[in-house]
DNA sequence: CCCCCGTTTTTTATACATAAGAAACATATG
DNA sequence: CATATGTTTCTTATGTATAAAAAACGGGGG
């Protein structure tokens, strides 16, 4: 019943290994690609054996050498290697922002699984994670209600994001010179003036930028529920985006330079200029996203 | 499978009605019975066959009349009115709170399940929501790991309850004159006062006292995200008081008279004052919970 | 036409089943 | 004896089943 999508996941991921080795040369042991792969041995001897069955790696007894490279061989295609509960949500949010559902909709779990193709515990399992986000909202003994991804929802969600992105910042730029989150700021920087060199093929790369600059200036002083709420902002922008192209690309390149900026103002850990650099950028995010929704 | 909790904690609802009703005095509709129970007709159809069976009510064509106040009736126990996600929660509750647990303890979904003997099912659900919490972890196809009630949970806790709250207080000085909100701040004194003036038998009741009182608050310029982690506040001070009784009467009376000068900050629209009593009040919650926890 | 009640249909809460995956144990080999 | 592989056991992910509860339907009576 369960899927075996650990295993097609680690079958592809094996394969990228292997063209690093030779032909002929000796696979390291099952606790190393355990390692390397992120899964158990179980899954790995399994792989190993996929991998023998093709005649990829010549299994003799107690070494293991590359037979030939996988290269004819097909990868497990990219759907088959995540979990059901990945691929609900990813049919969630395209039944939430395709617009299938106005605020005030009320979602049924039995509906969903039907749609979707799943059990209805998969989805209700998902339901309840999601809830997280502020999005739904469960009635005792009955189904739960979509309040929409409105105006008030981004509002609100800017409003606390502001309370935590300023408060990570000064505690930023309070920081010791020796700290090493000045190193990683600079890289950070580097990062994204690498990427506006290349804004017109890679603009896309932006939205894990994004996310990833922003996690660093909280790294600061972690607290979960500061980082629990960085999940939904990047559930917002990573999904609410893929189905609002307009004017991607102009619109990474604008909040690229306010990172910059604010690169800029923290290294010169001056408060006043901090905030008003955040302030900026917070305000052109919220309007942009205001703007899509309408 | 699914128990018949709802049907046993709308039967005793059901008894108080009939307590306020005469012999031989009509039954209101089944519809308006539906809307003071909190249930769907179903269930207060099987309410009323359960009386009826037992002689509470007499069914005649069309009208139903009260046959005999439920004096000796038993009502159904407490705990066979609470779903069984609920008992998983308690359960859990103590689990964690009895020192079962300490930081890093791995939480074993199967294990937990036959431990409180419910179906593995509903324990990952309830693991599912109550990750919000902060208080546990999940584990790629693996369990989850409890990250343990301790000193840096209450800072980062406390942390981000100052931020919101004192957002809150002081939007809540901005309010115009003539909002409802100011009435209600004056009973919420009053409620304080009440409780002040009968401490020593009910000091028990100042748990749900405190969480009306910064709802209130909070209520000022609702926000999904900070009212969401209210639940988190409430969660923390209702079961983990409930294992340390220590002082606690003591530590209510204290509270109270906090609440009351923050009310009387508000009232006055004193920015400073506001912050200075919000920040006392907090201090004194935290500090009480760092101490219970150590 | 609106509310009331009887009936039928749909949905949710909960239990249980099982393949995939993880972890633990055992054995072998250098 | 340490590390690698073979084997067994336990746990998680996901599907299915079903009683309880909710919702929808339908016919009367005021």
């Amino acid at each position: 019943m369960r899927t075996d999508t650990t295993f097609k996941r680690a079958f592809n991921d094996m394969i990228d290994i292997i063209r690093t080795l030779d032909l002929g040369e000796e696979l390291p042991s099952e606790n190393a690609l355990r390692a390397q792969l992120g899964v158990s041995r179980t899954t790995v001897r399994k792989v190993l054996a996929g991998m023998s069955a093709r005649g990829i790696i010549i299994s003799e007894a107690h070494r293991r050498i590359i037979g030939e490279q996988p290269q004819q061989i097909e990868r497990y295609p990219k759907e088959e290697t995540l979990a059901i509960s990945e691929q609900v949500e990813t049919s969630f949010m395209e039944w939430m922002l395709r617009g299938d559902a106005c605020p005030g909709t009320e979602i049924n779990e039995t509906e969903l699984a039907r749609k979707f193709g799943v059990a209805t515990t998969i989805v209700r399992e998902f339901l309840n994670r999601f809830q997280k986000y502020g999005l739904i909202e469960k009635r005792q003994n009955a189904g739960w209600v979509f309040k929409g991804f409105t105006a008030s929802f981004a509002l609100e969600l800017f409003e606390i994001r502001e309370m935590f992105e300023m408060r990570s910042a000064r505690l930023f730029a309070a920081l010791p010179d020796g700290s090493p989150l000045w190193k990683q700021i600079q890289s950070m920087r580097a990062a994204h003036l690498e990427l506006l060199a290349d804004i017109d093929a890679r603009f896309q790369d932006f939205s894990e930028l994004d996310s990833r600059f922003h996690r660093l200036i909280t790294a600061v002083a972690p607290n979960r529920f500061i980082e629990s709420f960085q999940d939904v902002i990047a559930m917002v922008f990573h999904y609410h985006y893929q189905w609002n192209k307009r004017d991607e690309r102009a619109r990474n390149e604008v909040a690229i330079g306010e990172h910059l900026a604010l690169i800029e103002a923290i290294e010169s850990r001056n408060i006043a200029l901090i905030d008003r650099a955040y302030r900026l950028h917070l305000t052109s995010a919220r309007e942009t996203l205001l703007h899509s929704i309408a």
